[in-house]
DNA sequence: ATCATACCTCCATT
DNA sequence: AAATGGAGGTATG
């Protein structure tokens, strides 16, 4: 194993209200990420394995390297790399805070949306802690490609197959090979497509494809970093509202993704928010759809579909709503609606007993008892439990210890 | 503009 | 057990 060379573990001070790194990485934004020991998530890069712990006050992180690729410091530098952090730490560091987005203030901006909208106030308390990464924009663009009448563990092992196929090997962690993700040019041959198809990614292998050819053959060099939001975060944001429909750089970014193949308006906007830093892109999927129906007035009327007309104005609505970063708080009440984390959503169970009479065929009648569990989503809104929300988890029937018995 | 349909595959549910 | 529907949609008519 004198292959690859570990780091030691060092730490940042980051409380969980700013980072949480377990639901950020489980939320549905980034598909490469893997959880291979307890509370330890790895992943390949920039040409290393940057690996996570977090405790309530810090994220601690080490790489893994290749010894052969990436050749130790000399020796003068690497005698005090415990106390003196070394330019590998530094940059791992740096990678760190960039790649979770650490400069926004997170809890003022969760009371800054809980003071607008009472429907935040009440989901987001579960769920802290969950930033915008700042993700590779191409990883991003092919990753939700692959997102398109799919699932997030479907979508992760797609990902993993990429690269793991046309991404080079970075290293190993138990016997974990980690590779990091192909560039365009590498998804450009000639048999991508039908590789793809065999290796189960369906209709979307000819998107990747294509796509990769787009990118790397048809635009000119540095097209898709051009559409990153080139605004530093500014945390004391000037008075002037966000122009309708968001600024005009993300705009112009939305609209050239869309030239794509198998990039829509949800696609799109799930790049410019994740990978390119436009945060009032909004992306509206299936789930968004279903939470602006049920707690944002959508579904009636004019928006009673999901239509292109609709699917901006729910973007619209979010943005007068939230602001600047109303892709930051959909995302929040995104993760909450996930199934994956139902267990933290407050559930009260309900029990039922009554009293059946069954007339059975030889005309004897029998007293049984049935006992109907009902668990609802505590709603703290509305006081009233919805009944068609409820969800029947168990009914005991018993029969009465003395059955009476009547003549026909 | 809106609507319907096909598209790959996997999985849970019926 | 075979059928159905849904999964973080997009392209086409």
């Amino acid at each position: 194993m004198a292959n690859f060379r570990v780091s030691e573990w060092r730490k940042l001070p980051v409380s969980l209200a700013e980072l949480c790194i377990d639901t950020t990485l489980r939320c549905g934004q980034s598909f490469r990420w893997k959880k291979l020991r307890d509370d330890e998530w790895s992943c390949a890069l920039h040409g290393r394995i940057l690996s996570l712990r977090q405790d309530s006050t810090h994220v601690h992180y080490r790489t893994t390297r290749s010894n052969i690729l990436y050749p130790p410091s000399p020796p003068s530098s690497a005698r005090s790399s415990a106390v003196t952090p070394n330019a590998e730490d530094e940059e791992t560091e740096a990678l760190l805070k960039h790649y979770f987005n650490l400069t926004p203030n997170l809890t003022a901006m969760y009371e800054q949306w809980s003071s607008v909208d009472s429907n935040f106030k009440k989901r987001a308390p579960k769920f802290t802690g969950i930033r915008i990464l700042k993700q590779d924009a191409w990883e991003a663009l092919v990753g939700f490609i692959c997102s398109s009448n799919n699932n997030i563990i479907r979508i992760s092992q797609m990902v993993n197959n990429l690269c793991l196929h046309y991404g080079p090997l970075v290293g190993h962690i138990d016997d974990q090979a980690f590779h990091d993700f192909p560039p365009p040019e590498a998804l450009t041959g000639p048999g991508v497509e039908s590789h793809l198809r065999e290796l189960g990614f369906g209709y979307r292998a000819a998107y990747i494809a294509k796509t990769a050819k787009i990118v790397a053959n048809e635009k000119p060099d540095g097209w898709l970093q051009n559409l990153c939001n080139p605004e530093p975060y500014d945390p004391n944001p000037d008075q002037k509202p966000l122009p309708e429909g968001g600024r005009e750089g993300y705009r112009e970014a939305h609209e050239e993704l869309l030239q794509l193949q198998g990039v829509g308006p949800k696609v799109a906007d799930c790049v410019c928010l994740m990978g390119l830093g436009w945060g009032e892109a909004v992306p509206v999927d299936t789930h968004v759809w279903q939470i602006a129906q049920r707690d944002y007035g959508f579904g009636k009327g004019k928006h009673k579909s999901l239509t292109k007309a609709t699917y901006d104005a729910i973007g619209d609505r979010f943005r007068q709503l939230w602001g600047k970063e109303a892709g930051w708080s959909q995302s929040i009440l995104f993760a909450a609606n996930l199934r994956t984390f139902s267990e933290r959503v407050a559930t009260k169970i309900e029990v039922d007993v009554d009293e059946v009479k069954i007339k059975q065929e030889d005309g004897t009648i029998v007293e049984s008892k049935v006992v109907v569990k009902r668990q609802y989503v505590v709603d703290e809104v509305k006081e009233e439990p919805d009944d068609d929300k409820a969800s029947i988890i168990d009914i005991e029937t018993s029969r009465s210890q003395r059955a009476k018995r009547r003549r026909a």
